[in-house]
DNA sequence: TTCTCTGCAAACGCTTTGCACGGAT
DNA sequence: ATCCGTGCAAAGCGTTTGCAGAGAA
């Protein structure tokens, strides 16, 4: 389920983020994964595309990813941040064995309690930790 | 609401970490506080009790505390980590702009959707992010 | 030109670790 | 004597930032 070049460039130009061809990359790749990678995954794969890629232009990306709402940062089990492309609400299953993050789906409805008396709430996260699928039965 | 510095060294004998006087006094400081602190928070506060006090002690105790479950760790907007002793299962709202980390109840019968085939789930988080009730009346 | 992205390297800041000291059993 | 918590300082590590060079408009 690829995503084509040109269309993230729309999306990230509709966004007013500047589509440099880094950008647009770096955000295809949040598009195509489903895994929520860390800034290391990132690098390391696209790498084998853009030789000169370097650390600090995934993080400044990211960084205008999220100042412009389109990404989010998942913390995980360990202490890097994992990347997810925002689509639609979902929450997020976090390994404790292989670390892997899955995406679960949030029925609407019964995430509707999330209000408070006096505060604006922008967001909503929720995060389910445990064993995933792979490693119970692998063991 | 002071617990008492005797039914803290139980809780944690209770729960197999060793109730050295440092030991009791972070966690009697964690039951205590409502707001979630940092290390940072905890080692300015009890420094001035515990004048010798060391981050250090604070985040080896800390990791003690959570190796027996006794804590959880809650990331916020920042880059520093938040603890909260594990009580009722309760949501985090985080502010944007104060980062201040409120508790809210979840009424647990709107939070049993949380349910995948093949995972093992053992624990449920929700946050909320956004603008609390004091930032939005200060501004 | 002017603006911005890029990439290297250095800086940052939170957390962890090595090690020696000291208290408790 | 042994074990383990403590505290200082140093190391680790993910992330951010400063700055010069390159590319686009």
């Amino acid at each position: 389920m690829k995503v084509s070049y040109e269309r993230v460039r729309t999306y990230l130009k509709d966004h007013n983020v500047n589509p440099s061809f880094n950008r647009v990359k770096i955000m295809e790749y949040l598009i195509d994964q489903k895994n929520h990678p860390t800034a290391e995954q990132i690098y390391k794969e696209l790498k084998k595309d853009l030789p000169t890629l370097s650390k600090a232009t995934i993080y400044n990306s990211i960084n205008a990813f999220a100042g412009a709402g389109l990404v989010k940062t998942i913390m995980g089990e360990g202490k890097e941040a994992h990347y997810d492309a925002v689509v639609d609400p979902h929450g997020h299953f976090l390994c404790e064995i292989c670390q892997g993050c899955y995406d679960f789906d949030l029925s609407n409805d019964k995430f509707e309690f999330a209000e408070i008396e006096g505060f604006i709430i922008k967001d909503k996260e929720v995060y389910l930790r445990g064993i995933c699928k792979k490693c119970l039965e692998d063991n």
